[in-house]
DNA sequence: GACAGAGTTCAATATTTGTTGAACTATCGA
DNA sequence: TCGATAGTTCAACAAATATTGAACTCTGTC
């Protein structure tokens, strides 16, 4: 994972429609939703909703396919782990009992993240 | 975790600046770094990165405090923690072995993540 | 108390983003 | 082929963002 694409990412996910729609995918995976379903169920104008779901698929977080006359939005959930790994790897380096302990702390599956002093899914090592 | 306070969180993350500062001060919590060393391990103006960590601050990602006449930074885990539970909750609620099987195929620490088929840590149930 | 260092705030500017309505394209069904 | 439905693209505008240099505030030291 690049900084630019993790920074895209993030960006993608900054607006509270894009935000929204997204969760909305991640509940709904691995099958996924057409764009008419999307737009009744958080009441958006298709207008609006074509714009940003369109930055969520520049963005990598969704994918999408036809389906007769529909379009079938999907959340990635494989980027949505990598970004997660970036974003925190190495987490604690330097002290990896302190980062257990938020761990521990959090209502976070920890089966969500990547292990302790390991620098996070493959990272490189901090400068 | 509300949808306006996430959203926000995302956008203090959305700035390849600020990704780095916070990935830095990510693996060097829980210590944390001032401002100074931060702009000399990223190469970074002072003017820019004041800018840019004033957004961290006010996202809750960063907190500060001061030390004689320098100012500190810590990147909250806690929060970190939080947002990653915001944005996985409820992963693929319909069909949990296909969500379990997502997380065992990616290089992700399970730790960091909400327990499937819980909607996450603590959050509202989908629409 | 004055000076130097650490860091922020301000003003100015170029760029990007979010939203809306109107017009457009593509697919299905009669 | 005609009409209806699903969805996108376009034009226009308001609003927010990123960056820079100059000026400012605060803290510790001589």
């Amino acid at each position: 994972m690049e900084n630019k694409q993790a920074s895209r990412i993030f960006e993608a996910l900054s607006s509270d429609v894009r935000l929204d729609v997204f969760r909305l995918l991640v509940r709904n995976a691995p099958g996924g939703l057409v764009a008419g379903d999307i737009a009744k169920l958080l009441d958006l104008p298709a207008t609006n909703l074509s714009f940003h779901l369109k930055a969520l698929v520049q963005s990598g977080l969704v994918g999408v396919e036809r389906e007769g006359r529909f379009l079938r939005y999907k959340a990635s959930i494989p980027l949505m782990l990598d970004i997660i790994a970036y974003l925190t790897a190495e987490c604690c380096s330097q002290n990896p009992e302190c980062c257990r302990a938020f761990r521990r702390e959090s209502g976070v599956d920890q089966r969500f993240l990547p292990p302790v002093g390991e620098g996070g899914a493959g990272e490189e090592p901090k400068p």
